[in-house]
DNA sequence: ATCACAGTAAACCGATCGGTTTCCGTTTTC
DNA sequence: GAAAACGGAAACCGATCGGTTTACTGTGAT
């Protein structure tokens, strides 16, 4: 346990973890054991466990983004960038312990979708869509918006996929995403005449 | 409270309700004052919480079936018939009181695959994809297995957004699978020549 | 009438739930 | 060096967890 960090760190850290492998029922008692902060530190630093699940939540959103998002800088086309965000959902499902998008699994078991949790989880699941969006503008896509959510959904289809088989995926979401792509006229290394 | 039906079904109804409205944790306790049954009665009806929630995901699987997949007898193509099953699931999710597929939903809060609710979830998924198989088969499509799966996630990926969103899909389900049955040649009143 | 069974209500078990509080040692601050 | 703040360990709260047990009621078969 990294003492170096500091409580709230150790404590979202902890909780980003447990909370995505165990669920957000798990106890904050082995919450708080986990971090190596007392139940006292903890609710001080958060009003309640609910915040603690959002908070944790969005402290990891960065991060994950960053794993599953290729930077801005490089010189791939739009549609290979977009393909890239599969290509990694797909290590992860194969490296093992891919239990579903974060995201999702949150707001399917927090069930109300005005638990912070959930407004959390909303949040980052339109950046994926908004990353999808900025590339297909790119590349010129007719309709870049309805694109966007449609490779969003087959991304999230994937990781209902990977959960509910408990196996590796096989390329079949990024096989996919490029069947959608190349039906909408984005082909590999287009980009938009602008 | 019906008190006409055996407490078996009682219990089985109403923990199909409450585990999918409350999620896998809600209380035996309060499952079986919702169903009118003793704890007793249901700890020798069921050897386990975990049994129950396999048994009643289980119970569930035909008329959740019956009420997606369109009945053997009608005329329409299979590329129709295949697009029926997305209109459906849009309309339970404008209904309201939507919480995702209910297989996919408790797959995900159980995280262990080896499950027996995991497991019933994983066997009626495939139902689904088998139903997309049959029809495609039938249109004559190139590669029906990888497509019937490619229509399943898409279908689970609708699930997540009307989940996480909590608003209506506005049809973006089928759109999703009528492009891509497109880009597999799978066209309206088409059948196989066979 | 009686026996057996099915089933409910409720007490009970140890463990854990989210959350609060007390106590005490350590570190920082002046 | 004294005082104040930080934070961990652990007791404590009422409620609930999954599961068992006891006690009692109603029913049908004989």
């Amino acid at each position: 346990m990294s003492t170096s960090a500091t409580p709230r760190e150790r404590l979202l850290d902890a909780a980003g973890e447990l909370f995505y492998r165990d669920g957000v029922n798990i106890g904050v008692d082995a919450l708080c054991k986990a971090a190596g902060v007392s139940k006292k530190s903890m609710y001080q630093l958060f009003r309640s466990k609910d915040e603690l699940i959002a908070e944790s939540l969005a402290s990891r959103g960065p991060a994950y983004q960053m794993l599953l998002q290729p930077g801005a800088e490089d010189d791939r086309s739009p549609r290979e960038r977009i393909l890239a965000v599969f290509e990694r959902q797909d290590d992860m499902v194969a490296s093992g312990n891919y239990l579903g998008c974060p995201y999702v699994s949150t707001a399917v078991e927090l069930k109300n979708p005005e638990h912070p949790g959930s407004v959390v989880a909303r949040h980052f699941k339109q950046q994926l869509t908004d990353f999808f969006h900025r590339e297909l503008v790119k590349a010129g896509a007719e309709d870049p918006s309805t694109l966007a959510i449609q490779l969003t959904m087959i991304f999230d289809g994937a990781s209902a996929r990977a959960v509910v088989r408990a196996q590796p995926l096989g390329g079949i979401g990024a096989a996919t995403a490029a069947a959608l792509l190349d039906a909408a006229g984005v082909h590999a290394g287009e980009f938009a005449l602008s």
